[in-house]
Order: C-alpha cells, then structure tokens, then sequence
DNA sequence: CTGAAAGCGCTAACAA
DNA sequence: TTGTTAGCGCTTTCAG
C-alpha cells in the first residue's frame, strides 16, 4: 500500500502537496492537481486516517452502543443514526454491548483513544458512572434510556404518559382487571411505565393487584410466555394485558393462544415498540410506538452538535398509540 | 487528555519506559513500574491507540459487514464471531452496509486505512469486485453469502441440498403442488436453494410449474405476504409452501391466514434460517436451521488466522430440517 | 502556488 | 535496567 511519500515522488511534488490535493485546497495549480492525481491512481493510493486523524485528532466515526442486535426495536432508530451521520459526514459503527461491562469497556476506550469522535448510548445496562466519567471529555448521547441525574443530554419519549395512554385505552375499553407484564425495574423506562399504568388505574379507582405485575429478566419471547403463564395462574384472571416491549407482548400472545384462549376476546394485550413483527402476529398487535427514526436523527445531530463544541439540550418526543386488532374486541 | 510524555516527564522516567510499562515488557524495575503506575493514574491517562496502531500497524479490530441490522438471522453469527474475536484479543465492529455500495466504500477504506485488520462479509450485494481487489491486499472472509469464484475463503451451507431436504420433505408428506418463494436470483444462494427446490421434484417426476415461482426483491415481511397473495391467485393454488427465509415464509403464513385458510391443513408452509420469532407464529414454522453461532465462530477464527498470515480453506457446515406445526398436517 | 520541516502519540532499535 | 532517537503517514505553519 503506497504512502504519500510515493506519491509525491512519482508526480515530482512535495508531500505537502499531495496533502493539499487530498483535501481539496483551492491553491493548487489544475496542472499540478493532475500530476498528483495521476500519481495516486497509479499507485492506487488511499490515505491512511490513522495518520490523519493522529494529526488531526478526530476520526469522523460515532460509536453506537446497542445492547443487542436481536432486538428489532433499535433498528430504526440506527437507520435514522445513520442517515444524519452520513448527511454530515460522519460514519457510524455499531458496538453489541450484550450488556457486558467488559465489551463495553473496550467500546469507551475507542473513544479514549481517539478511535472514534463520540458516542450514541442505548444500552440501558450500562454502566453510569462509567458513562458520566466519560462524558467528562468526550461527547455522549443517550437515546431512549438515559439516567435523568447525570446531566449527560438524552433523548427519549415520555415512557410514564405512554404507558399511562395505553393503560388508559384498556380501561375505557371497559377492562378492570388489567396485568402489567414489565422488565427489571432496575431501568428506568421500565419503572416510568410501571408508574404510567398505576397512575391510569388510580385515576380510574382501580385497584392495583400485585398479583397482575409480573417482571421479567430480559425481553425474548420466552420471558413473555413465561410471564403469561404465571398470570393466567393467579387466582383471579386479568382480562387485559400490557407488555412493555412487543417482544414480551408477542410471548404472552402466544401463551394465551396455546391456552386455548382467544385475544382479545377472553383476553386484550397491548405491547410497546411497534415493531415490524408486532403486525405480523395473529391477531395484529396494538402498541404504543415511538418515533424511532426521528429519535436516532435526533440522537446523532445532537451528538455531532456536542462534537462540534455545542451545548445541546435533552430533547423529549412524542409518543403514539397504534390501536390494532389486539385490543378490537 | 494526558499522553505518553506528560505521564514519562511526570514519573521522572523516558517516554520508552513508560511504554514497556504499558506493554508488560518485563525488563522494568518494580520500582520504576510503581512511579510510571502512580503517574498514569494521576494524569487519567489512556494510550492513543491511533498513536499505537499507527506505529504497529495492526488496530486488532474485525469488520463485520452485514446488509441490515433488522434481519434476526445474522444475530446469532454475530455472536459466534464475538465471541471468538475477543477470545482472541480482537474486537469486532459491526457495519450496516444497506447494501448500499456508497456505505460499503466506507468500510472498505477502514480497512485500507489500517483502522480495521479483516473484514467478515455477510452481504450477498457486496460489489464482488471490490472485495477480491480488497482481498489482495487485506484478510478477508466471507460468511454464509459467497462468490464461489473469488478465491476468497468462506464458510456457508449447503444450500442446494438444504433446499432439497425441504422440498424432499413436503414431497414425502404427499405434497405434490409445492411453490417456491425465492429471493432474487442474483444471489448465489437464492440460485443454489431454487437448485435443490428442482432437483428434488425432478427426483420424483413432479413438474417444475413457474406459476408456481415466485421471485421477490427483498426479504421482509411484506413480500412474503405480496408472494403469497400471487400464488393464491394462480390457475391451480399449491398446496405447499418453500420459502427461502423464515421472515418471508412469516410472511406467507400471515397472507394464508387472512384468506380464511389454515396451515398446514390447506396449505404447508417451510422457511429457512430457524430465527427465533419463527417458533411464536401460530403455527410454528417447520425451518432449515443453520449452525449459525458456529458459521460466526469459525468465520472469525479462519479471519484471525488469515491475518495472522496463515493459508486459511473454505469451510462448509451441516445444516438441519426442523420440523414445526406449518408441516404437521 | 509550492516546499521544507515540525510534530501528532507511540514503539523499538540501539546505546549506555 | 533505562534513555535516546528515528520514524509510522499525515497536515499545517512558515518561507520562499
């Protein structure tokens, strides 16, 4: 692989301006331009960026920290990550955490390198104060989870007032008996969106039966099944469901089919994400969805702001509730 | 940020000894190490891999080029080839290409620019000429898609004889009217699976109906359905369905359902790739399943050994017929 | 408009 | 055992 030094050889120049043709300064003659650009294409020269962003110190790469790659629901918003990257001339690399602290690690240390310019979280597992560490010196976004104390901006929707609306959309539906199927509560959407669904039965004097929350560990289809069966255990059977993630919501739909019950006849359920998978199912899936795309644009603008030396602001969305046929009774 | 300077003057000592002490050489004093240690933990220093790489050529990451991060089959590679990177002191770097050459190019060039030292290809649309040019020069591996011409090393199925054990299935099942909904043939893989879909109604005298072929652009959902909705539409309707991805056969289903009939009993229905939502759809999809933490494994490995300089041989794994409901009429 | 030269942060010969 | 120094490939002042 050829460096700058042949190149500048071969067209009878100094390196200095080969570098100049490289990055387009004006104040090379067109004849001189050409001699250059002969030269690279002879030599099928490509610049290094490890020498370039050693001398520049920046790599125009964001990092994006995913927890896993299974699960649908952060695709879009990498779509739109991606798209706003490339729109400023910035690529994008995705890290699969799989929530492990240690591949984590070598993730932020990418940063701390100068490996990469900055970095999108989405990893509601990660570790914080590592995070909060690191955006000391280093530009990070949270995107959809986020820690409210740690003054690193976000961006998000309001998982409270969603989940207050899907909850809410069960009741006037004319359901009582409404079950709550949530993740570990050590994240915070899953403890807005528990607060979201008392608050809608408190506001209708409904009681809340402990016995009608069930928390799950992860978010694969199991863990929804699990959940499902262990409800429809309980002495007294909900008649409606929420799930915060479709996955876990697709889980209890195929546990209450394999009961020989039928949604949303004996029973409605209501997922959040709206997935593609979510219309998919048998019956179609209600799901409360967020503006995903526009959520990973947001996400890289702000980063790319926050790079350039802005000062950006948390940004909430809005959130929408997709009524379908699992809730049509 | 701190570098190796600041950190040498500060412990009295070189720059060279500060950096046998990042790299363990064991030719320093416990004493010196001590003052170095003391030094880089007060200045918060972290070695620029740019300078490092830079110097070593050799950045000790792995590209993994994959068309689209929504597809849940390339999940479980994705984790073979995880894991054994960082088993072997790599890390990986995960690349949406989008089957989109413009994005590709950008990858391509981290490798070129030494950021990266290999590439795992997963993208059947890679420009195939670009990677064997890439290929000359850079470690390289194909995975599960490959150009059989190429030279480059790769791993993958078989996907002819895969192809005809599904068929073979549905024949012995009394099937006489199978469909086949295949990808578009300009991927090898979609051309192999069509091979095996003929050879096994040619090996019991069935007639190849190209009503009864129907080729989409795309793998999601929705073409499955719009397939479907072709073939439900032909002179004579199949009785049996081979689908050359689980998310089309998921498609299918969905189409075949919501024309009033029932799978399997009207019509049976076979996909391909075993992902993991195919078990929550009612009924669960009879699927080829392949060794994919595997495939990802050993991709990942014969990568590693490639860069490591080592003549590395194309692998081809065994895959599996797991029969679900779509097939038990 | 172009060239010479310094320097980004690091490692590895070579010297001491 | 440690220090000195060249150099990885590039960009950018500063002179000319």
């Amino acid at each position: 692989m050829a460096n700058i030094q042949q190149v500048a050889q071969k067209a009878g120049v100094s390196v200095a301006t080969v570098s100049r043709v490289l990055n387009n300064h004006a104040t090379v003659t067109p004849k001189t331009r050409l001699k250059v650009e002969q030269a690279i294409n002879e030599l099928n020269y490509e610049p290094s960026m490890l020498g370039r962003n050693l001398r520049n110190s920046e790599s125009r790469l964001l990092l994006v920290l995913i927890p896993s790659i299974s699960n649908p629901f952060y695709t879009e918003i990498i779509d739109g990550i991606e798209d706003t990257a490339i729109k400023n001339n910035y690529n994008i690399l995705l890290c699969d955490t799989d929530s492990n602290p240690q591949r984590e690690n070598i993730y932020f240390n990418l940063v701390k390198n100068k490996l990469a310019d900055g970095i999108i979280s989405m990893d509601p597992a990660v570790d914080m104060q590592k995070l909060i560490d690191l955006a000391e010196h280093h530009p990070i976004i949270q995107c959809s989870e986020y820690d409210e104390n740690s003054c690193i901006p976000y961006v998000t929707i309001d998982n409270e007032l969603a989940a207050y609306h899907a909850v809410k959309h069960l009741i006037k539906l004319g359901h009582e008996k409404i079950a709550l199927i949530n993740s570990d509560e050590k994240f915070l959407y899953a403890r807005q969106r528990r607060q979201g669904y008392e608050r809608a039965l408190s506001e209708f004097n409904l009681p809340i039966n402990k016995e009608w929350i069930y928390n799950t560990t992860q978010l694969e289809f199991e863990f929804g099944q699990q959940a499902m069966k262990k409800l429809l255990q309980s002495d007294e059977k909900p008649s409606a469901v929420f799930a915060v993630s479709d996955t876990l919501a697709i889980g209890a739909l195929k546990e209450i089919n394999s009961h020989g019950l039928l949604v949303p006849d004996d029973i409605s359920v209501v997922g959040f994400d709206k997935i593609s998978f979510s219309s998919m199912t048998n019956p179609t899936l209600t799901t409360v969805s967020q503006p995903m795309y526009r959520m990973g644009c947001t996400a890289a603008s702000m980063l790319i702001d926050s790079i350039q030396g802005n000062k950006v602001e948390s940004i909430v969305l809005n959130h929408e509730l997709v009524i379908r046929e699992s809730t049509m009774g």
